[in-house]
DNA sequence: CATAATAATTGAACCGTTTCAATAGATTAT
DNA sequence: ATAATCTATTGAAACGGTTCAATTATTATG
């Protein structure tokens, strides 16, 4: 392995001088430069991280914590392809700045902060994203308090301030409910998201508010707690269908779950988009080639990892500005969704 | 911050002592090993990962380097719902040996090989997990020739030998082409991974065999050159329906490809399963949930996600053995394949 | 009882960088 | 000619652990 000496050595230098090219090649003349670069290639030399890192304190690593059992696995409330969207656009990011994910399981919630602090308590990382923000969320407010740079994919109603990038969930919900009434509907249903997380909390204020817009009044039965899985959304469909009087369209917590929901209405018979109206949230590249394409919410999953990622990296350089960024999300229309047809 | 110095202040002892406790806590006394224990308890003390691997040369982090541009992204040949359930096999692993797992984005594959010689060359990482391999791959021929420890979720072709874990896609192709021919079917045809992945190379042996086994001539206008996403599925079905006489059967690359081909066939007014059958590859939860179901050949990925991170440490470790691990892949009859009924 | 063996602890060297005060040499100002 | 300034380089002290030969205390052996 070659250090920093033998390229010192090669180069007829001190090691404080090639430190110095290292890290800021202006300071060395010319000429020295030269034959440092060139030795340095020709010993193929890489300055060792640990030995950096142990020196100033940064790792160049964002830690990621998921909670995986051996059987289940949730990293997040985003799904499969928008978990993986949202990591791209983190490590798009994080490369540009020779930053790396360093991505660590927790086994289950109650390890979950102990790892967080080990991470830091290690010096593992220079920040950390958090996902799936709940409603009170102790990392949150245990990061705060504890001072470690991070930024949160999601708002929560914690009494701190803290750094986020998020989706505007209820405005996304009042979207959908103004094209839906825009269409005839009147008997919205609304699958929401798990229990305890924000999102939920957040796009259940915009479907009271969109429902109250259209001088709607919200009936009980046309709420449903469901999941982010088709299986829920199978079952929460069936539930509506079953009522007295069904509704004639149904916002689900995301697209997964709408595909269950369609599911559901197409074995009874129904026509999808046209006997009941299905929206999903998040627009998953699934969406568009489903049979009928899914209208649905979208979240800009890959801008909103780039946002994440800046923004802890402003958090990171210890700028006085606490980012805060909200992202509109877009309602995009196909086939699963259409005007309202009076029996 | 606590260090290692300021616990053996508190506890009375050397750092030798506490180094000792922390690595292998039988070498103090009972009584010591107490009072250590208590005050890094109090003190709130985690020992730095820096200073630790700048001494021992482990960092107990394993890389894993995906491709990611600012808008295309592939880490590798499993498409998303597969990536992440090997991720959590690897990362489940990982975490029982208090590892884990280091993603750098690399932004293309010119500068693949680059970013896992900094990885290694930096020490950031203590061996990697190769994915998407490809034929005469040459990460592989780098890194045993570097004799850098890493896994392959892979066979390859080149001349030298490595450990890794596979999937016998032969032997799946075969089944498939047994199930298929036992239905009655006779016109199978194939839409192919992307080529230059050795997965395509295997599976069409499987196929060439399969063919041969029951007898059947293969037909070149039956096998078309694919990708892993459904409008590669969705074209290549269109070219096989307008074929003079067309296919009975289309076995795809992956499910993906697969819900592509279905919507092919159903465009055209066709019924999947009882007009033309279609097999897909992979099992993601999707393919359950699909309308109608898809009959698909399953590869279990927590578990090669298991088996990679196990063979990896064994590498690591040292031991002499090369682990070469292969695991048979499992025929998933669903909705989508039926019998061949004579028109 | 002396000696050998065992157990517990210590102290210092070391891992490979960064950092910064000190120095040498060259250039400019007085 | 001397002092002041600037540029390039040096050398040594950290950073926070691990490791291992040396030391001390304790127990077993002949």
């Amino acid at each position: 392995m070659t250090t920093i000496r033998d390229i010192a050595t090669a180069a007829g230098v001190s090691i404080g001088t090639v430190s110095n090219y290292l890290n800021d090649p202006q300071l060395v003349a010319d000429e020295t430069r030269e034959k440092i670069h060139s030795k340095i290639l020709e010993l193929d030399f890489h300055p060792s991280a640990a030995a950096r890192s142990l020196k100033t304190r940064q790792t160049r690593r964002i830690g990621l914590v998921p909670i995986i059992s051996p059987e289940d696995y949730r990293s997040t409330d985003p799904g499969d392809n928008a978990f993986l969207e949202l990591l791209a656009g983190l490590n798009y990011i994080a490369a540009e700045n020779s930053y790396s994910i360093l991505i660590t399981a927790a086994p289950n919630y109650a390890q979950e902060l102990k790892t967080y602090e080990r991470l830091i308590g290690e010096g593992q990382v220079d920040g950390l994203v958090l996902m799936g923000i709940r409603s009170q969320d102790e990392r949150i407010q245990f990061l705060s308090q504890k001072n470690i740079p991070f930024v949160a994919y999601g708002r929560s109603d914690v009494t701190c301030d803290y750094p986020y990038v998020d989706v505007d969930g209820a405005s996304g919900m009042e979207m959908a409910i103004r094209y839906l009434t825009g269409l005839g509907h009147r008997k919205i249903a609304y699958i929401t998201p798990l229990n305890g997380l924000m999102c939920t909390t957040q796009r259940w204020e915009g479907y009271v508010k969109g429902m109250a817009d259209s001088g709607l009044l919200i009936n009980k039965d046309y709420v449903v707690e469901g999941d982010f899985n088709q299986r829920a959304g199978q079952m929460s469909a069936h539930l509506l269908l079953d009522l007295p009087e069904p509704p004639t369209a149904i916002i689900t917590a995301n697209d997964i779950c709408a595909f269950g929901a369609m599911r559901a209405v197409q074995t009874r018979g129904l026509q999808v988009g046209r006997d009941v109206s299905i929206i999903g949230f998040d627009d998953i590249s699934l969406a568009d080639h489903w049979q009928p394409s899914l209208t649905t919410i979208a979240q800009p999953f890959r801008k909103i990892g780039f946002a994440l990622m800046q923004s802890l990296f402003s958090v990171i350089s210890g700028e006085k500005v606490m980012p805060q960024i909200m992202v509109e999300p877009q309602l995009v229309i196909r086939q699963s969704t259409g005007e309202y047809l009076p029996v």
